[in-house]
DNA sequence: AATGAATGAGCCTTCATTCAT
DNA sequence: AATGAATGAAGGCTCATTCAT
């Protein structure tokens, strides 16, 4: 593996960005291929340059350590899905409540498309490295937003949640769905899964319509 | 050198003797004052055997190996909050439906007292370690018999549950309460966070018991 | 924790680069001299690669493991041997049988030359090791095409000789100058031993020239 | 592997009592048996001791340390063998030359009868241990003590043989059945493998009457 | 005499990271 | 920018041996 030719005039007018961009994406792909293989147990920082096709320094060149690897690949996941809540919140498809959740759910539920292994090799990692509260962050900073969003929706109906709601229902929603994960229950991606985490979204929902005053008795 | 013995069969002494008792209790107590201390980095064996004041080869007398230290730690811990649950669900305080699953809660979240560091490390640790379905193998079972046992009871208005609701019920509750764990919620311990967790419980049960929807079940 | 990798099928690197074959050469060098100031029980990885001038780490980048270091050195002093071996039997230097036994002879005996112990420890690792049997078997293809070879030259009053006769030969030619390199016989290298270990070796392929006897070959 | 002891208090308990003496057989039988089973490898003084149903400080209280068993399982076993070639030597089946080598190579290879796996571990262990030399002694002695008493019988047409005589005879012919012992050579019992092994003693023998003189050339 | 809990030196091996080229 | 050989701290674990009971 010697050093890239660089043909004298040729591919300069390639920015160096597109390069980098190609290099960090190889290793990102990459690391999620092993991930899915071998789980975090496979995960080192040499097998994943490896399979990317760089050298190890090259790695080194984009991503501080090994850990950062794993949160840019989270991170990328992430984004993908956050996108997908935000649809789904905006009731693009199904402006009912119901429909609302279900498509949350539903976006949730299917991150990581196709690479179960990965996605809970990833969880675990986030959870062992306790980074799970930075990751955590832009998703609660979604929430807080799209919540204030949807004050002014049609789901206006909802009082203003507080933070101990916004956290057991985001916690609760997720939790569950994580825990069909990292368990690797056989009926994650079923209908009927998906109708009880709706049911119990919805239920909590409609509890706190009822009577949302417990809700300011934070201690 | 020194061949691979042939089959891994060999097991750990169990100790007999009141000298071997105290030593187990030792290593424990260690692995939770070191994991409490500083972290699953810092959970070595040969720092939880120093720091229990016996050498490493005792530590492995007892433990086959690292991780066996750990799972024996979070087993005790459970059985005592297994305890505990048990107890709410039997109604000992409050038999109301609402009660039974203010304790419950409230047992979950005082488990391992005192000791939250100690807690979220040995959570880690086991969901790194992908054993989470092993320890929940027995949470699960008591959760079903505890079911099964309320169906009988006072309780008994509330129909059977599915695979999937008894799993969302439970892994949405402790999925909650072990984020607020693991991301160090200032308001883990307050009433506020409790209420809305026994909410949340509730209201999903009422919503099951007006329409148990099992015709999904084994979808 | 740090769970096992998963298919042992990862090679070690393979030197390709003048720096990396120097690297190697130390370690065996290394290898050789621990052996030879120490014995067995002094040959550990760290030892070698600390005598060899590079990190432990670098070791493991060319052998899978400590064995893998003995078994190369093994290797390659068998190398050199066979080449001699082969010279011997082609009669290059004294074409009568008992020239090119007596020249077979010395070969072997002067294997490894200058390092007795280190010989001696590579021939007690390999037996220990159980791992003779591999090792032999070039020997033994190499003995079986030499046999095949000299009953075609000068050499073909020689009827061809039996799986046990072929083993009887070789191995007791070896054994007897195996034990007087384990046993340290101050004659080793004398003339007198060579004459015995050559009169053996003759007498016995006179013994069969007279009487293959090879009827009980299959026996 | 601690130095040996001196005179004064001998070394470990000479079982004087039946009991002792059962316990030391118990060890010797359980280190057999474990070394038939396991290999080298799971000879361990723990496993021994307990598969001999004594404490491992039981086990101390007669061995000075691990290889004293195998050394004292060595003596054990050769002892019972030398019995055997002493008869045979003495011609007390077959008088003629040859009835005698044969009868003391099937003494040979038969040894350790029934547990060729254990055999051969004490032999790799042996030699491992640079034991070899200790081990031979009592041989070498019991060979020349034979040797001298051959002379004045019927075999005396014998000339006296010199040291690199006895040690060739010897050394080439254990070496041949030590070499199929570990490499597990299937023909090991079969007639014809004795048949070689006589052949290549005597042929060796009949040369050396022939003409005795070089061995005299000691360098 | 026997017991067996305890010891601990030291071994092998991994892998994140660096840096000279 | 890339390379990849080299590094070495760190850690898990074994097992021969001791000694208080």
């Amino acid at each position: 593996m010697t050093a890239r030719r660089q043909p004298p005039e040729a591919k300069r007018r390639i920015p160096r960005q597109t390069r980098a961009a190609e290099t960090v994406a190889a290793i990102l792909e990459a690391a999620a291929q092993i991930l899915e293989a071998g789980g975090l147990a496979a995960f080192t920082t040499n097998a994943v340059a490896e399979r990317a096709g760089v050298s190890i320094g090259t790695l080194y060149q984009y991503f501080t350590d090994k850990n950062a690897v794993l949160l840019a690949l989270a991170r990328q996941e992430m984004e993908v899905a956050l996108v997908e809540v935000g649809r789904a919140l905006r009731g693009e498809s199904d402006p009912s409540i119901e429909g609302r959740v279900r498509a949350m759910v539903g976006a949730v539920i299917n991150a990581f498309r196709g690479r179960q292994r990965a996605r809970k090799a990833v969880v675990q990692a986030i959870l062992a490295r306790g980074s799970g509260i930075e990751l955590m962050a832009p998703v609660a900073a979604f929430i807080a937003a799209a919540g204030a969003e949807v004050g002014r929706g049609p789901l206006a109906v909802l009082p203003a949640l507080s933070r101990e709601q916004v956290f057991v229902m985001s916690r609760a929603t997720l939790g569950a769905i994580r825990a069909a994960v990292l368990e690797e229950q056989p009926f994650l991606r079923s209908r009927s899964f998906e109708d009880e985490i709706v049911r119990l979204a919805v239920a909590y929902l409609r509890a706190i319509t009822v009577d949302p005053g417990r809700s300011r008795t934070t201690a």
